[in-house]
Formats: C-alpha cells, structure tokens, sequence
DNA sequence: GTCTATAGGAGGATAGAC
DNA sequence: GTCTATCCTCCTATAGAC
C-alpha cells in the first residue's frame, strides 16, 4: 500500500468513527506513522482527503448502477417474492463490505454539516431506491401479481424498514449482529408478502 | 427572558443548525449580545450547556411517561384503528413542537460523537416504543382483533416507518412539509390496519 | 453581571533542509 | 518524499476592573 492509499484508508477509519471535524490532520499522520507536514505531499488539504472519499463512493456507485432497461427486462420476468429476495441479497451484500459500511458511516455524520453529503445520501440511499421500488410494485399490479395500491405508499412500506434497520442497527451499534438484522429484514419481507397477496 | 435563558434558547437553536463542534461560545454570545467572558457567569462551561439541554429533554420525558397502569388499562378499551389513529396523533403533536424538534436534532448529531446521546436516542425514542407496541399488538391479538403475528414483527412493521419519516423528514430536510408528513403517516396505518385485518 | 485583556492550547498549513 | 521548525488562527476559559 502506498502512503497515500495508507492515509485515505486510515481517514476512513477515523473519520467513520468520530466524524472529519473531531480527527486532526496529525491523528492521522500518527496513526499512518509519518510526520502531518509529510501528509500534504498527498493530499493539499484535509478537506481534500475528505473529497477523495466521497469520490471513492461515487465511483463505487457509477459501476454498480445497471440501466434502465435491463432493471425493466428483470423486473417483467420476477415474482414479487423473488424481488423482495433479491432486495434482502443487496443489502446483505453491503453489511459483508466494512469498508463500504465506514464510508456510509462517514456520510451519516457529515450530513448534518455538509449539504452535499445530505443531498447524496438522500438521492443514492433512499430517493432512488424508493423510486425503483414504486416502479416494480406499479409492473406487478398491473400484471395482477399482487394487490392494488398505489405503488408509491407500498414502496414505502418496503423500503422504510430497510432505512430503519440502517438508523438503529448501522448508525446507532458499535458491533453489528449481521444474524439478528438478516433475520429481521426477512421478517419483514415475509409480512410485506403475505400483506401483498391477493 | 433572564440572559441565561438567553444563552440556552440560542444555543438550541445554533447547536440543531450545525452541531455543538462547529458552534463557538464566541458565536452564541454574539447572538446573545453580551461579551464571552460574561456567558462564564451563567454557565461554567460550554459542555455545561449541552448538559442543560438534555436535562432540559430529560424533564420533559419525565413528565410526558404515563405509568404502566394506566397504559394497560387505556388499551384495553382500544380497537386498533384507535390505537394507529392515536400514534399517529402523539406523532403530530411533535411536528408542532419546534424546539422539541431542535433538541431531538441536536441528539441526532450528537449521537456519532457522545455515547451518552446515542443511548439516550436509542432507547426513548426507539427501544422503548417497540416495545410498548409490541405490548399492545400481542392484546390485540389475543382478544382476536387482528391477525396472529409475532408482535414483535408487527410493532417493527408499525414504527420503523415512524423512524423512517423522522430519518428522511426531519433530519434530512431544512423545511418540513408537515401536511405531506401527516398524509404519509395516514397511508402507513391505512396500510398496516388492511394488513391486519381478519 | 458586564466588561477588557489575556492566557494557554490545539488545529491546519507552509518553508526549507536533507 | 520525509523531516524539523514555525506560523497563524481559532478556540475555551480566567483574572480583575467597573
């Protein structure tokens, strides 16, 4: 690992645990094990340390973002429990990233200072999820799968418990029982389905 | 208003703006219009008044807890459209309440940074409602007004969504629509009550 | 109870030698 | 690319006059 790529990984680690304004340029610098004048080598400023990692998450998000038309081809050949399996996949798939958790983490509490970081996290974590959803459970009412609603309220109903599990498990515990929110989220995709039925 | 009250209501109001870090004693006196040596004759310390803010909070729970008892009796007597009906209500009465709403947004800052504020979240304005739903859910059942469930599920079901509106509502937004809140409230417990209906 | 003046410390950042 | 030395700014808090 280079002494950058050591930096940007130690901020991540600090960052995500007591947020950008409560770690100094020279916690880093200890942790990392070179001196903090050595530090603007890599980087020009802290805040730009800050922005490499929001960069490193868009990127993140710029590959796994699968068009239009393929979610719709997808869409048209699922059942309603084959989707709300698949949304329990993805987000078992985030909890097995710690990385990808503490940049989320790092989000989480920069919002509350920094615009762009609420605006992110509302668009990419909740707006367009919800979004996508609504879509999916409008196809499935008109193809009779499941009962009618509007597609937006039943989306929510969906989605609102994902969010949820993130505030108090992802947020607010230092150690996460993976087993215990994997089991509550298929809970809930089971009440969502059996609620659903016709 | 004496100048102490002063200095908290100010403080409330900067600290739910931008975080107790990132606001200096120099900025609430100069809001306040007295030097920052004088706020030293009113408070002893900064931290001294983020103390009284949650002390502020504390009372107001104190106040607000209705015993057991009485609890357990009121939901005997309520068929679950009265009890959705009812939550959702308690929940309005908060959106009415601006500077409830700032302290609880000051909590929600100060929860990555201070344990104290997360434990503090965590069990009165989550764990402690799971569970009292969860309660009242597992009467209803018994006496055969809903649907069996796990109760626990169900209060899940119930007030993540809660959770939910306050994550991406009141933390997420400067300006609250509160009537588009209330109407989504509304779809919630039309929602949950078709599901558990017989 | 308010003021002026200042202490004492931590933070981000730069200059220049090696 | 790393180091030592240092700068400047902002912060919380205190001393002591009025």
């Amino acid at each position: 690992m280079t002494t950058k790529e050591k930096i940007l990984e130690t901020a991540i680690t600090l960052f995500a645990e007591r947020g950008y304004n409560d770690v100094s340029v020279r916690d880093i610098t200890r942790e990392v094990g070179i001196k903090e004048s050595s530090l603007y080598n890599h980087f020009s400023s802290k805040q730009k340390i800050l922005e490499a990692i929001y960069e490193d998450l868009i990127k993140n998000f710029e590959t796994a973002t699968v068009s239009e038309e393929v979610i719709a081809r997808m869409i048209e050949k699922m059942t309603p429990e084959e989707f709300l399996t698949l949304s329990a996949e993805n987000f078992d798939r985030y909890l097995g990233d710690p990385r990808l958790i503490k940049i989320w983490r790092i989000i989480s509490i920069e919002r509350f200072r920094d615009e762009r970081a609420n605006a992110f996290f509302k668009k990419y974590l909740i707006d367009n999820a919800l979004e996508y959803q609504s879509k999916v459970f409008d196809i499935m009412m008109k193809k009779g799968l499941i009962k009618a609603h509007d597609p937006r309220v039943v989306a929510r109903e969906s989605y609102a418990f994902m969010i949820f599990i993130y505030f108090r498990y992802l947020e607010m515990e230092k150690e996460v029982d993976i087993k215990e929110v994997k089991q509550m989220v298929l809970e809930h995709m089971k009440f969502l389905s059996s609620a659903l039925q016709k």
